[in-house]
DNA sequence: AGTATCTCCTGCGTGC
DNA sequence: TGCACGCAGGAGATAC
């Protein structure tokens, strides 16, 4: 599931076989994802050159334009979804197979080929001369900028009746963090997920904001977390889900108290804690 | 304004 | 073996 550090994995993956190429093709296989592919995105494309490529939240950005003038065309925005992944291919391409929906092709022969089975992502296009964008002008701060401190969360924080989990996976807040690293987070904080947001003293609130960077980024380091269907752009899994200490470990002893992790929901989605260690 | 719920989609694990 | 079912989840849309 492609949070942050697995959308961080990808663009690091796949930005150095692709900076400065030319696009020859993007070729459209299945066009309806979470929003349809723009129609016209492959006529944009054609010709272009990579001129940046960017991490927003979990958007992966590719500026294109004209490299002898150096300005920027628009940016192809992709989104992974829940599922998706890009692939680096080179030499002997294999022809596509179920799920595998775009192709970007570059005049250095790499081919970065889109796979995403339950289509929840996205590949939109936003136009340099549009001034805004519905996606990513509101986004809160980078988990791992400095503008995402004490100060600033700790004052979200306050008065908020929603629970800590919640408030922390909330791309209002702070992006990236999804449900994986929500609750690895709050254990490493040793945060009830349960907690009102509003009711976590500032104290914790420190912790909590050193784990969270910390966890991202010791997962970037480690390419990312595979459970089921996150492969990096090689196509090779990412090795976080080891240092996994509560997600997915239901039932299983706490690594520090021995006692059973527990599994709850909250809003739709399964939290893991362990009830002794996180109060 | 804040919060909770619904929704998109497919593959996989479970139980009968 | 086959089927129905539930679950997984990012985050915008919708409904209170």
């Amino acid at each position: 599931m492609p949070e942050l550090p697995e959308v961080e994995t990808t663009k690091a993956g796949i930005a150095p076989h692709i900076q400065d190429q030319s696009i020859t093709k993007l070729l459209v296989r299945e066009s309806k994802l979470r929003w349809p592919i723009p129609d016209e995105l492959p006529r944009l494309a054609k010709n272009q050159t990579v001129l940046n490529v960017r991490r927003r939240a979990k958007y992966l950005l590719i500026d294109i334009g004209s490299a002898k003038t150096n300005t920027i065309k628009g940016t192809i925005i992709i989104h992974l979804g829940m599922s998706g992944s890009l692939r680096v291919l080179k030499d002997d391409i294999p022809a596509a197979i179920k799920h595998e929906h775009f192709d970007i092709c570059f005049s250095n022969g790499v081919v970065l080929r889109y796979t995403d089975p339950r289509k929840f992502g996205a590949c939109l296009w936003q136009d340099a001369k549009e001034t805004e964008n519905k996606l990513l002008d509101h986004l809160a701060p980078e988990p791992l900028s400095d503008e995402f401190n004490l100060e600033y969360l700790f004052a979200k924080s306050r008065k908020r009746q929603a629970a800590i989990k919640t408030f922390i996976m909330d791309q209002k807040f702070v992006v990236g963090v999804g449900n994986i690293y929500a609750s690895e987070s709050l254990f490493l904080s040793g945060i009830n997920p349960q907690k009102a947001a509003g009711k976590v003293t500032k104290a914790k609130f420190e912790v909590l904001i050193k784990c969270i960077k910390e966890v991202l980024a010791k997962a970037i380091k480690d390419g990312g977390t595979t459970l089921k269907d996150f492969t990096g752009s090689d196509g090779k899994p990412g090795y976080f889900a080891q240092q996994l200490r509560v997600y997915g470990r239901a039932g299983e002893p706490c690594l520090t108290c021995k006692k059973p992790i527990k599994q709850i929901t909250q809003g739709q989605r399964s939290t893991f804690y362990c009830p002794t260690c996180q109060k």
